[in-house]
Formats: structure tokens, C-alpha cells, sequence
RNA sequence: GGGCGAUUGGCGCAGUGGUAGCGCGCUUCCUUGACACGGAAGAGGUCACUGGUUCGAUCCCAGUAUCGCCCACCA
């Protein structure tokens, strides 16, 4: 249909069906196009957090995908070019682990690729790893890629049906080609300064993934446990009992500590004590973090069980008895230290085993010497775990890289207190949220490991040099040209070698780890914005406007942008970031899979409409938790119903049947029409909300708008509308006139305000009497209201509402109709507001269908009833 | 152990230094030229507790309790 072709309300307009015409409509108008001729002032960019594809759509998204997608589309209606990407999140462990169920394969980067492979089945289901085909990297990449692909078109899908308004021609994923590049890129530069760098050292491990994981990603659990108490000899075989929670440790003992004022162990320090069963000496030290009041005061440190173990491995300068492998199982040599026949038969007794079951091997062991005192006392007690992970984390020693994040503040002097700074500059919505950034920045306690021992994922573009005995040279890293970027060093050759020297004496080998996935996260903002790859845009949009995402991984991802930001720029990547609360259910859990409360978006859109999930959406605040409510949608349907047949009326009394649309900018009524008190009362109070409502967006602050502005539309409804209906249906004339021009007035104002939230039914009406599209509509100004409502007494409105009630109760306390007759009404009103009231008394009068109306002066606050009488109800009419 | 947030009618939430608001639900009623995917009227709260500041506190301050979350070196 052509946009001037003239138009006709639909005589029962309905929400059903909006979702697919507008979406397909938008599309094909380039509606939400970001217009990249715009400069940066013209624009507002959104850094949109890419949804891990892998996990399942969520309720939660919708939520805060909402959220900003209500701030884009103010940001638009305000005249902005808003460039609103959408990323796909398919980088890292959760895809991998989804592949290998859903196909039913598994990654062994020794097998070589295989082109005809085709999984042994595809679909939901668990597949025990023995069960699992192995295959090459390249073909579980590919696999990775495809799945990938296939869910995200499910959220795309699902955005688009919730009229999220992204440019759906700027999308990218943590794993594709320019992802790759920029982490590659950003990471040589961080090397070339300096930023990273590579170490040997103890770190915490997952056995199940068998890879390191960072700080950040690390999660406490409660856990049964046990204290076992046994006993190490010192000189003169004086027993020295300690408890421990990790027995199986045992071998792995370094040292014993207590505290430097522990006045029970004064004797002991710098002496030595033997282990029992093993028979090691080792020497009994002090440090201030072990506390007296714990077990015994005394305390083995073994290498490692947990990271009080590191501190004092390395504070104390200790050695190293390695008894754990990567596969978490202890290895099959007994650590150097172990030399000795007893302790060589003991440990053949725990090579081999996991923590488990070497746990239960050494309590026998402990119990034959007699070395185990009482028996093990039943505690529960916090174990670290990695949070995709479920079996506790271990400490491992191993090579890995590093970015510097200010956890070690002698390797980045200063770095701390500029992150620290950068986070009061960023404006945080809400404003408290920024305390969980500097809590996290002021507790960080090491730097960020960003290696991982994975397949699926963005390489470390290094190289190392073999020397003549096939020893990889770790210190000096041969790298890529940035041009050649991205690489994968398990299939690329660095300058001046080929293919055939790899793995050789004398010639190299590629660095196997892959980047943590927050490593390419952190990127986003440069990612989407087309650092390096595309100047123009990046002068464009960055730094960014916008940053949403939810609480969570404030730490994370927020944490790891800014930090990326800081080394790479020197400022923030952002001005603003809102931050989303939690779903929670009717019992105020967070949802989640796991705990099987999780409702299908897609079903909670198609059961009650776009407009109205959004609208329960939009209701609540940043930075607040919100509990599930599907009532709340439904109210948000009502709305959006109550807007259509609002319209519909408005229109029809003001434009008539056949409309003949009006540009977005014209004018829609002659503000001079409007003459009738009530009327420029009524415009008024709405040119109030509009400026509170823009206020409230500028304060991001979007819930006091749509409060304010529904509100006054249900004002506007069942007072106001009910009290001009008798003018707007009257023939011509200044006071029907009068009406005519504010209604269509105040429609006009209304949708824009409505537009950020309810998209399908404001377009709707929008297409009913306009040319284009609501959504690039300016948003409204008070001016053109407050031109028409020149003079207004605000109090006409409430009180004539007031007056109107009183009419209504006294038919309602009847039990009759409203529509039937009163034939005489005495009112009183308010002194202050009886002039007022007494100019709308013929509006007052229809409305409540009195012939003969009264105004008197009263004393009370509110219009009050005096004397009234009931005609006879009007005869029931059918409905056609 | 440290921190952040919350505590308002049955439920979900606003709100303000000066007689408590909204929606749902509930009760009663009404098919009226926008709307029964509707409308009207009504009942229902000593604003968690204890102190303090103030002429006056639901609001400001201090403390307590409960809930949620984050952080912490948890033998």
C-alpha cells in the first residue's frame, strides 16, 4: 500500500499478527538501519552483549534485551542514528561441551582432519565420553560452527518477534574471522608492551575440562568434607597433631605452619618434624595467615591444595612435591623428597588413583601406622570450583599466559588506581553497581590467566623455536605480522620456517592453548566497532555510548572491557552501562536450567503478544530483580488493546472514516481549535508527562516514563474521553471543534510516548493516519501542547474525574446501568474549583447522562453527592 | 569476616519531611454509539523492629532482625 494512499480505521482492530507484518515491514524499509554517514555526535552505539548461542533462550533475555532495546529506540525517536549490533557468543567451553553431545564426538587435535565426516547422530542428548567419536580440531570447530550457526537463528527469531530494533546487517560472533583478528591483535599488542606474559606456575585446574581457569570464573560451593587428625613426630618422637580436610596430600607435604605468635610452637619453628607413613622430614614454619584457632593451630602445606598453599609456597620459599596429574589422578613417579622404601610402597599405593579413591587409600595407610587419631569428623566446608565445572578444582603447576589487570600491582605500577578511576567515570545505571566493580578491582589478587587448554577457541598467534634437542624455547615468542592476522599456529608457519620443520629439532612449534573466552569478550567494543579493519566506523562509534548487561559478570566481562580498554586506548570503552537485575520466579529463585523453572520466550510471546511481554519487561527498573509474572503481561496486552480502540475512536470522531495520512512532523490539529477548559486541561497535564518522561529517559530511567505516561492514558481514557464524547460527536462548532483538536493532539503525543515500549501496537495505530514509521518519529515536545493548553486550570481534570465518579457511584450503589438517566444531580465541589468545574458542566452532565445538573460550593477536598434521582433505565439493546 | 541491595494492604511494585499510591487478586454491579481481549463502584495497610534528629519521620541518622546477592587466604 502506498504510504499517501488514503486509509480507514479497521473497524476491530486486534494485536493478533502485528509481530510478523511489522517485523517483515521494518525489515524491508530499513526502519532500524544505522546510518553510517551520520557522525559521532549524530550517533548512539550500543556494545549489545552477545548471547552464548549454546545455552537456551531464556525469559531473562528478554528481559533486559528489553531494556536496552526501549533506550535504542528513545535514542533513535530523539534523532539519533543508533548503531545497535547484535553479537552471538559461540566461543569457548559451553559450545564445545554442547557439540559433543549433540553429535556425539569429541576433539583429539592428534587425528588428522577428516573432509566426509559425518557425526554418528545430531540432536539433545548426553553422550558418556567413552562413547564419544574422536575427531580432528578442525573437524570439531566445524561442528562447533554449524551448531553455532543453527542457534542463532533461533535468537534471531526470537528478537526479531519481540521487536528488538537491531541492524541485523551488523552481527558478528566471539569466534568468527574479525573476532579473531581483534583478540590476536589486541593480545601482540599487550606482548609487544609488555601486558602479557608467560609463566610457570601453580594454578588453579579443572580436571574434567583439563585446563586452567581464570580468577574471575571461579565459584565457592559447600561441600561435605572431613578433618582427619594425625600426627607428625618431631625430635624425641613427641607427636605433632594436625587435622586436615586433604590427607591424600600427604606426600605432597612441604612443610608444617603455625603462627609467628602461636606460643604451643615456638620450639618447633626451624626445626623439622617426619611425616607419618612416608617418614619425610620436613621443616616447621611460621606465617602469620595460619591462625591458631583452626584445628590445632598447625597446619600441613603440601603443594598444592588449595591457594592459602600457594601464598605460602611461594612466600616461604618452598619446594615443589607434585603429586597430582592434569587428568586429576596422582601420577605414577612418588615426588623427589620420597626416596625412601617406606614411602615409595606407600605412594605405589596412591599412583595412579583420583583424589577419591587416593583419599580413602591413605586413611588405611594412616590407620595401619596408627598415625590416624579418632576418626574423621563429618564437616561441610566451601571448596572452589570452576562455575561450568562440577567436580572441585585442583592446583596444578603449568605454563600459561597472562594479562596484566593490576593483581599484581608491582608489574603494572599505578594500573590499579586508573581502573579504579575509570570506573567513577562511567556512568553505571543503576549507580550502586559500580561499588561490585570497585570491590572486585580492590580484591584482585592475581593477574587474569587467559590460556586454556581447549580446541574451540581463538589461538595464541605465537610460535616457539625447538632448539637441537627438540626443547621448545618459551622466552622468546615468534609472532605473526598483524596483516596476516587472524592464524592459527597449529596450521600456519612463522616467517623463515615451512611445514616441514614443525615439531623438529632446530625448527618450531605452535602455541596449543587457546584464549579464555572472556579474552574475546573484552573485546566487544572494538570487535563491533571495526578497530584496525575499519577506521571509519570506529571514529564513528567509539568510544561507545552504551554498555547493558547483567550483574553477574560485572567482574568479567565489564571488569575484562574496561581493562582491554585502559591498555589498548587509554579510556573507557563506554560512557554508560545499565545493568539488568535477575529473573526470578514465584519463589524468588533465580531461574535457571538446572533448576528446571525455565519458561520458552518464545511461548510466553506467541501466548500474549510482543507488546505485553515487553511491557512486563519495561516495568522493571535497571539493576532490580524482577519476579516471573505473567498477570503483569497480561496487563500489558490490556494496554496495548486499550490504545488500539482508543485510537480507533480518537480518529474516527477527529479525521473521520477516510483519512488522508499526515507527514511524522505535520501538524495534526490547529493548537487555537482548542478552547474548552477540560481540553487545554487535559493537554497540560499531558505536556507535564512529556517532559517528566524525557527527563526520566535522560536518567535512563525508563520505568518513571512508562508509569507516567500510562498513567495519564488511563486518565485519558476513562475520564477524559468519557466526558468529551458528547462534543466529539457533535456537528460543527467551536466546542466540538475544541475537542476534536485535542484528542487528535494528544493521540499524536501519546503513541510517541508509547512507541519505546509497545513498537507493534503504537506502529499500528501509526499506520493508520501517518506517513513512515513511528519509530523514527521525533520524539515528543511539550511546546505544541502548551501552546493549546494556554490558560488551563490543572485541577479540571482530577476534579471533573472526581465529579464523574460521584455520578457513576450513585448508579453503581444502585446496581443500574450507567447509561441510565439521571434526572436531577446535586454536586458539591470544592469551592476553589466550582468556576472551573461550572465551564465543563455540559461535558459533566452528558457524561453522566444528568438532565438537570447542579453545582454547588462544598466544603470537603473532593466532589461530593448532595441529592440525586434515578429515571428509569434505558431498555436493553442488543449487540450486533 | 567485609560490602551492596531489599523489607509499604493477600500478591507484585511506586512514592514523598506534613492526612499512604498503582496494578493484580477479592466483593458488588453494568453488555453504554472506542473497547466484554471491556466498563463502574467498593473493601483492604499502625510503610520490618528499636532508638535518635525534627513542631512533625514511611521518608533523614544510628542500631537490630529477616531475605537476596557479591567479595574474602575456608588447614
Amino acid at each position: 500500500m502506498s504510504d499517501l494512499q488514503p486509509r480507514a480505521v479497521p473497524n476491530k482492530p486486534t494485536l493478533d499478527g502485528l509481530e510478523e507484518t511489522w517485523d517483515a515491514r521494518w525489515s524491508q524499509q530499513g526502519t532500524y538501519d544505522f546510518d553510517r554517514t551520520a557522525t559521532r555526535e549524530q550517533i548512539y552505539s550500543i556494545d549489545t552483549p552477545p548471547p552464548t548461542v549454546s545455552g537456551s533462550l531464556h525469559v531473562g533475555h528478554v528481559f533486559s534485551y528489553t531494556h536496552t532495546d526501549v533506550i535504542a529506540r528513545y535514542q533513535r525517536m530523539l534523532g539519533k542514528s543508533v548503531y545497535y549490533p547484535m553479537g552471538w557468543d559461540d566461543n569457548g567451553l559451553p559450545t564445545e561441551r554442547r557439540v559433543q553431545n549433540y553429535f556425539g564426538i569429541r576433539c583429539d587435535p592428534s587425528l588428522p582432519y577428516d573432509a566426509d565426516f559425518v557425526p554418528p547422530h545430531s540432536g539433545e542428548k548426553t553422550v558418556r565420553p567413552a562413547d564419544q567419536v574422536p575427531v580432528s580440531r578442525r573437524n570439531f570447530v566445524e561442528l562447533c560452527e554449524k551448531l553455532a550457526e543453527e542457534d542463532e537463528k533461533k535468537f534471531e527469531e526470537l528478537w526479531r518477534r519481540l521487536g528488538v530494533s537491531v541492524d541485523w546487517s551488523y552481527t558478528y560472533q566471539t569466534i568468527d574471522a574479525r573476532a579473531q583478528a581483534v583478540s590476536q591483535q589486541a593480545f601482540l599488542r599487550n606482548l609487544a608492551r609488555g601486558e602479557a606474559y608467560q609463566a610457570q606456575a601453580p594454578t588453579m585446574w579443572d580436571i574434567t575440562f583439563r585446563t586452567a581457569v581464570a580468577q574471575a570464573e571461579l565459584e565457592d560451593r559447600e561441600r561435605p568434607g572431613a578433618f582427619h587428625k594425625l600426627t607428625f613426630k618431631a625430635a624425641g618422637d613427641t607427636p605433632i597433631e594436625i587435622e586436615t580436610t586433604r590427607p591424600e596430600l600427604l606426600p605432597a607435604c612441604v612443610a608444617l605452619v603455625a603462627h609467628p605468635d602461636d606460643e604451643r610452637y615456638q620450639d618447633l619453628f626451624g626445626k623439622t618434624v617426619t611425616s607419618p607413613v612416608f617418614g619425610v622430614e620436613v621443616p616447621v614454619v611460621a606465617h602469620r595467615l595460619a591462625e591458631p584457632d583452626k584445628g590445632t593451630g598447625i597446619a600441613m602445606i603440601c603443594t598444592f591444595g588449595d591457594v592459602t598453599d600457594v601464598i605460602w609456597w611461594r612466600e616461604l620459599d618452598l619446594p615443589t612435591r607434585t603429586v597430582l596429574g592434569w587428568d586429576g589422578r596422582f601420577i605414577a613417579e612418588a615426588p623427589a623428597g620420597l626416596e625412601n622404601a617406606a614411602a615409595q610402597e606407600a605412594y605405589a599405593k596412591l599412583a595412579g588413583k583420583t583424589v577419591f579413591s587416593a583419599r580413602e587409600a591413605m586413611v588405611e595407610l594412616l590407620r595401619e601406622s596408627g598415625d590416624l587419631i579418632g576418626e574423621p569428623e563429618a564437616i561441610t566446608h566451601a571448596v572452589k570450583f570452576f562455575e561450568k565445572g562440577d567436580r572441585p578444582l585442583e592446583i596444578v603447576t603449568t605454563r600459561q599466559w597472562y594479562i596484566r589487570n593490576s593483581g599484581r600491582p608491582e608489574g603494572a605500577p599505578g594500573l590499579r588506581e586508573t581502573l579504579l578511576e575509570r570506573g567513577l567515570e562511567l556512568d553505571w545505571h543503576p549507580d550502586f553497581m559500580k561499588v561490585r566493580y570497585e570491590n572486585w578491582v580492590e580484591g584482585l589478587n592475581g593477574d587474569w590467566l587467559v590460556s586454556r587448554q581447549r580446541f574451540f577457541g581463538v589461538p595464541f598467534p605465537v610460535w616457539y623455536r625447538l632448539d637441537d634437542a627438540g626443547n621448545p624455547q618459551y622466552d622468546d615468542p615468534l609472532v605473526p605480522d598483524e596483516s596476516q592476522l587472524p592464524i592459527d599456529p597449529s596450521v600456519d608457519c612463522p616467517a623463515g620456517f615451512s611445514e616441514a620443520d614443525r615439531g623438529k629439532p632446530g625448527g618450531f612449534i605452535g602455541d596449543p592453548d587457546v584464549m579464555d573466552t572472556w579474552a574475546t569478550s573484552s573485546l566487544t567494543p572494538q570487535i563491533v566497532s571495526g578497530w584496525i579493519a575499519d577506521p571509519d566506523l570506529f571514529e564513528r562509534v567509539f568510544p561507545m555510548d552504551l554498555r547493558p548487561q547483567g550483574q553477574d559478570i560485572i567482574r568479567t566481562w565489564l571488569f575484562s572491557t574496561l581493562l582491554r580498554s585502559q591498555l589498548e586506548h587509554g579510556h573507557l570503552p563506554w560512557k554508560h552501562t545499565t545493568i539488568s537485575g535477575w529473573m526470578l520466579d514465584r519463589d524468588r529463585k533465580k531461574m535457571s536450567k538446572s533448576k528446571g523453572n525455565v519458561i520458552t520466550p518464545m511461548g510466553l510471546v506467541k501466548q500474549h503478544g510482543s507488546d505485553a511481554v515487553r511491557y512486563w519487561a519495561a516495568s522493571a527498573r535497571l539493576g532490580t530483580d524482577a519476579v516471573f509474572e505473567e498477570d503483569q503481561m497480561k496487563i500489558g496486552r490490556r494496554l496495548a488493546i486499550k490504545i488500539l480502540n482508543a485510537s480507533k475512536f480518537v480518529l474516527q470522531r477527529a479525521l473521520g472514516d477516510e483519512i488522508t495520512p499526515l507527514g511524522a512532523t505535520e501538524q495534526v490539529a490547529d493548537p487555537s481549535l482548542v478552547t474548552n477548559p477540560l481540553d487545554r486541561t487535559m493537554l497540560a497535564a499531558l505536556a507535564h508527562v512529556v517532559d517528566e518522561a524525557g527527563a526520566s529517559f535522560e536518567r535512563y530511567d525508563h520505568t518513571r516514563a512508562l508509569e507516567l505516561t500510562e498513567s495519564l492514558f488511563w486518565a485519558f481514557c476513562d475520564d477524559y474521553l468519557e466526558l468529551v464524547k458528547d462534543r466529539a460527536y457533535g456537528a460543527e462548532g467551536t466546542e466540538s471543534e475544541s475537542a476534536r483538536a485535542a484528542l487528535v493532539l494528544a493521540l499524536d503525543v501519546l503513541l510517541r510516548l508509547f512507541a519505546p515500549f509497545l513498537p507493534f501496537a503504537t506502529e499500528e495505530v501509526w499506520s493508520w493516519w501517518r506517513v513512515g514509521s513511528i519509530h523514527k518519529a521525533p520524539w515528543p515536545t511539550s511546546d505544541v501542547l502548551r501552546a493549546a493548553a494556554i490558560n488551563s486550570n490543572p485541577a479540571v481534570l482530577p476534579v471533573a474525574g472526581a465529579a464523574l465518579a460521584e455520578l457513576r457511584r450513585t448508579k453503581s450503589e444502585a446496581k443500574v446501568s450507567m447509561r441510565t438517566p439521571l434526572i436531577r444531580a446535586e454536586l458539591a465541589i470544592p469551592a476553589a474549583q466550582l468556576s472551573a468545574i461550572e465551564a465543563i458542566a455540559s461535558d459533566l452532565a452528558a457524561a453522566g447522562h444528568v438532565e438537570e445538573l447542579q453545582l454547588v460550593a462544598g466544603d470537603f477536598d473532593e466532589p461530593a453527592i448532595i441529592a440525586s434521582e434515578l429515571g428509569e433505565p434505558p431498555a436493553k439493546r442488543r449487540r450486533d
